[in-house]
RNA sequence: GAGGGUGUAGCUCAGGUGGUAGAGCAUCGGCCUUUUAAGCCGGGUGCCGAAGGUUCGAAUCCUUCCACCCUCACCA
């Protein structure tokens, strides 16, 4: 155990405890008996409690005490609220009381008693017995400043959770947004499924991934990047609407926008297309302000975002346009890289022409789309799942979807023609060979499934831990990630 | 991976140009039966992130390392 000055004390009061025959950690309370009442319904029934004058009980964590000789006030929290307790000599006993010296901030007791008013108005339990339920060696952290180093408040998120309520609103409003995300889908007839985390093969999109092993049946396995591959197979498998949230493991950097491993939504529907998928990521978003806050609007960073249909929509060279006046299809590589320099813009690592003008616009457009904006029509190249758009040689059926300058959709009308997707692999394969990295693998097992007949199918992927900094006006996805990935410490 | 920053008591933070460590809360002792940042009186806090070095003397200067933060790079 982690010594320190304060914990010795703590311990030695443990200890004197047990020597007067009380459990510091019972099973059950046991002068009290039975905990009946959370804080907030105490709080909720106060009228008729304290008219009635009958005893009642609860319990809860000690966050503050305030001794006043032969009375004191404590304040106990539970996961409902806090309640004021007034625990005093004449009430509880001489004996009792003076286990008040073996009593601190940490600790956990429960309470039986009488509720009333005080002078001030507050309500409060008038204590007529109270029993140890678990005792606390370490202190919290101080009462108003709270615990506000980073590293500490991810590391030892459960006093992070005590001391900062606000930390604990962050993470109701992710619950309830995953709650109204299913009631949406399963409102729309989608089918809610598990597909596999530990993957052969990885894919669905690029990157990194990490890599494990089976021991028994002595195989190599990823940790899964994307659900798709899964979800499609669903899909020829007649399941037209699933949808999955889940973790995904991408073995890549960490910043305010990425933690290794996320929570993905991944969603297909039969006979759908991209078209459809943006409506229903612009009424996705609309329902979900209106059932977490009652509104459309939303505040982010200081920006006040707007959810009405429809969104804006721009062409990815419209976008690229607008933001840098650069018209990309009558401007070939030379012009692009030309056009990097002199805007202090760093070349990719491979150096394609597609590659190029995905750096442009992670720089020079997509910081600045802070309203709700697709981008529409995406080239083929950086696109191996989605199917060609008619008429344009090297554009797919694709729209990303960017809010607060964060990417936090993804959607395309998935390709299903079995040969055109084996041909985009193969092409994937001479990508690898020219050493770009992060390529997609061949998996003929998928291909496979597709040949026996996919329906034209819209999917979508949202970032579902981004959606939730947005609702939450969190500045980094550690904020709403409750335990972050953190290097292991001594 | 590169650059910048931070690391001092359980927590939040002070500690110009090197002289051996401070505050508030918490904690400990005393007084106090309606307080709520309770109050009043008194006390102890510490491997100054780690290891080396310079120096008579290092929290302070130098080197290396560790952790974290920010920017960049990487990255559907």
């Amino acid at each position: 155990m982690e010594r320190n000055e304060q914990s010795e004390i703590r311990l030695e009061k443990l200890q004197k405890l047990r020597e007067k025959g009380i459990d510091p950690f019972p099973a059950r309370p046991p002068k009290v008996k039975k905990v009946e009442y959370q804080t907030g319904s105490l709080v909720q029934n106060f009228e008729r409690l304290s008219v009635s004058e009958q005893k009642v009980t609860t319990a809860g964590r000690i966050i503050a005490i305030r001794k006043h000789g032969k009375s004191a006030f404590l304040h106990i929290v539970d996961s409902t609220g806090k309640l004021q307790v007034y625990l005093r000599q004449d009430q509880v006993g001489e004996e009792d009381y003076e286990l008040l010296e073996y009593m601190d901030i940490g600790d956990f007791i429960a309470l039986e008693g009488i509720m009333f008013r005080t002078r001030t108005g507050e309500i409060t339990m008038d204590v007529k017995a109270f029993d140890f339920l678990a005792k606390a060696l370490h202190p919290l952290p101080e009462k108003w400043h709270g615990l506000k180093d980073i590293e500490l408040r991810i590391r030892k998120r459960y006093l992070d959770l005590i001391v900062n309520p606000e930390v604990k609103k962050i993470f109701e409003i992710r619950t309830n947004l995953i709650g109204y995300l299913r009631g949406f889908l399963n409102d729309r007839g989608f089918q809610e499924v598990d597909t596999p985390i530990l993957q052969p093969l990885y894919g669905g999109a690029f990157a990194t991934p990490f890599t494990t092993h089976h021991q028994a049946m002595d195989m190599e396995l990823y940790l899964r990047i994307a659900d798709e591959l899964y979800l499609k197979r669903l899909i020829i498998g007649g399941l037209d609407r699933v949808y999955e949230i889940g973790k995904n493991f991408r073995n890549e950097g960490i910043d305010r926008f990425h933690n290794p491993e996320f929570t993905l939504v991944e969603l297909y529907q039969a006979y759908a297309d991209y078209n459809d998928m943006a409506e229903l990521a612009e009424e996705l978003l609309i329902h979900l302000g209106t059932r977490l806050f009652g509104s459309q609007e939303i505040e982010y960073e200081g920006e006040v975002i707007r959810f009405s249909k429809p969104f804006q929509r721009f062409t990815l060279h419209q976008a690229i346009q607008q933001y840098t006046r650069l018209d990309i299809r009558n401007t070939k590589i030379e012009g692009l890289k030309e056009y990097c320099i002199n805007n202090e813009i760093i070349l990719p690592e491979v150096e394609s022409y597609w590659k190029i003008v995905e750096k442009i616009f992670d720089e020079k457009v997509q910081p600045y789309l802070i309203q709700p904006t697709f981008i529409w029509d995406y080239p083929l190249e950086i696109s191996p799942l989605a199917k060609k758009k008619e008429g344009e040689d090297d554009l797919v059926e694709r729209f990303e979807l960017f809010i607060a300058g964060m990417e936090v959709a993804n959607a395309f009308s998935e390709l299903n023609d079995p040969l055109d997707q084996k041909s985009r692999f193969e092409k994937q394969l001479r990508l690898r060979e020219m050493g770009d990295a992060d390529t997609h693998q061949m998996d003929h097992d998928f291909i496979l499934a597709m040949e026996h007949g996919m329906p034209p199918t819209g999917g979508m992927g949202l970032g579902l831990d981004r959606l939730v900094m947005l609702f939450a006006n969190a500045p980094s996805i550690r904020e709403v990630i409750l335990f972050p990935l953190t290097r292991l410490k001594e």
